[in-house]
DNA sequence: CTAATAATGTTGACGCTGACAACTTTTGTG
DNA sequence: CACAAAAGTTGTCAGCGTCAACATTATTAG
């Protein structure tokens, strides 16, 4: 334990616990462009190349990071549709707003989480913690074709569909690409009732 | 004219078009990330700070290079649904694979078009070079309620559901998420099959 | 026609980044 | 207890975007 001389010990601690949490306070923060990896270091009062000791790169520390923002974004949806579980169509708009709401309160997360930035995006998406979020669409959308208010369609293909709708709203809403001006004042309401026509049976 | 003797001259004749020229191969090869600057400059030949006799900073290039994107995408989409004049759900369909493919064939391309780097997209995407493609699916769309074929509602609150399910789709395939595994193997016709139905009286 | 001036290029620097190698300190185990 | 493995530090490298100072060529005014 080193005694305690209010020092900093030469060791951390935790440092990877340390690189994680601060660099996702630094996205949060929204900077713009993500965070540095020196600045993370700096951040946790330790020289810049620590980090290395526990991350191969940085594409390894953004995977990491991915899959923590996907735990969120599952919470996320599942505490917003847990109040319509009989209505489905009611439960899938909410999980869309749920899902963009997630978006504009984290952009950086979730540029991150969505971009190319990471090395190995296969293997962080086909994880089950991304994956299990869109199985629950998957499962939403079964369960209201068995109830007749969903189309009757591949659920894998329609989940898609969903995914991409609100992928690109998401996307350019964080951009800034939605200009009243060019897409009018209710763009993301608009988008959001064309998916639940093309959905609802 | 400098008496040539082979030697380069000083001044390069065209430089702003040759580093807009250059920039736009670099994109077309997809080096992945866009191009550098300094390269860009390296490759037409003259020093690496040349191109700011011609551009304010890399973003001012971006903007224009984006605006020059916004033409090919119009010209691709006029091409595609050019032969389907009257069959509007025909022509939308064929509209929204050319945007795709325009995506798919100019990765690099379309990520700076619709990407945050460019610094004022404000200006950008309510250009009329960049508004004019909006306009086109405003247009169809609204043909398309007149004829009876497309359900009635806002159209450029339709216009704005079929740029964020199409840039969702790009973007989504640009950065490999569609992954057979994840999302079906015809996760593109499918979430397009949603988008048509979703429109369609 | 010439001299001043504007436009265009070059060189060299600054601060920043991600990454690596070599070295030091601590931890933990045979 | 010795000694290897783990964790942190320092120093360095190449590359980037950008700027200031300087050099060269074009252009225009007198």
């Amino acid at each position: 334990m080193t005694h305690v001389k209010d020092k900093r010990p030469y060791h951390h601690g935790d440092l990877r616990q340390a690189v994680i949490e601060t660099a996702m306070t630094m996205l949060r923060e929204g900077s713009g462009s993500g965070f540095k990896l020196r600045e993370v270091a700096r951040r946790a009062g330790v020289s810049h190349a620590a980090p290395y000791k526990h991350f191969a790169d940085k594409a390894a520390l953004l995977a990491e990071i991915a899959l923590i923002g996907f735990d969120s974004l599952r919470e996320r949806i599942i505490a917003a549709q847990e109040r319509f579980s009989n209505d489905i169509p009611s439960a899938l708009l909410a999980t869309s707003k749920a899902y963009i709401a997630f978006g504009q309160e984290n952009p950086d997360l979730y540029r991150l989480m969505f971009g190319a930035k990471i090395g190995a995006a296969e293997d962080v998406h086909l994880d089950q913690r991304a994956l299990g979020v869109f199985e629950i669409v998957i499962d939403l959308l079964e369960r209201g074709q068995a109830a007749g208010s969903i189309r009757t369609r591949p659920a894998r293909g329609q989940a898609a569909a969903c995914w991409a709708q609100l992928h690109g709203i998401t996307m350019l809403m964080l951009d800034g690409l939605l200009i009243p001006e060019k897409v009018g004042d209710d763009a993301i309401e608009a988008a959001l009732e064309t998916l639940q026509e093309g959905l609802s049976a």
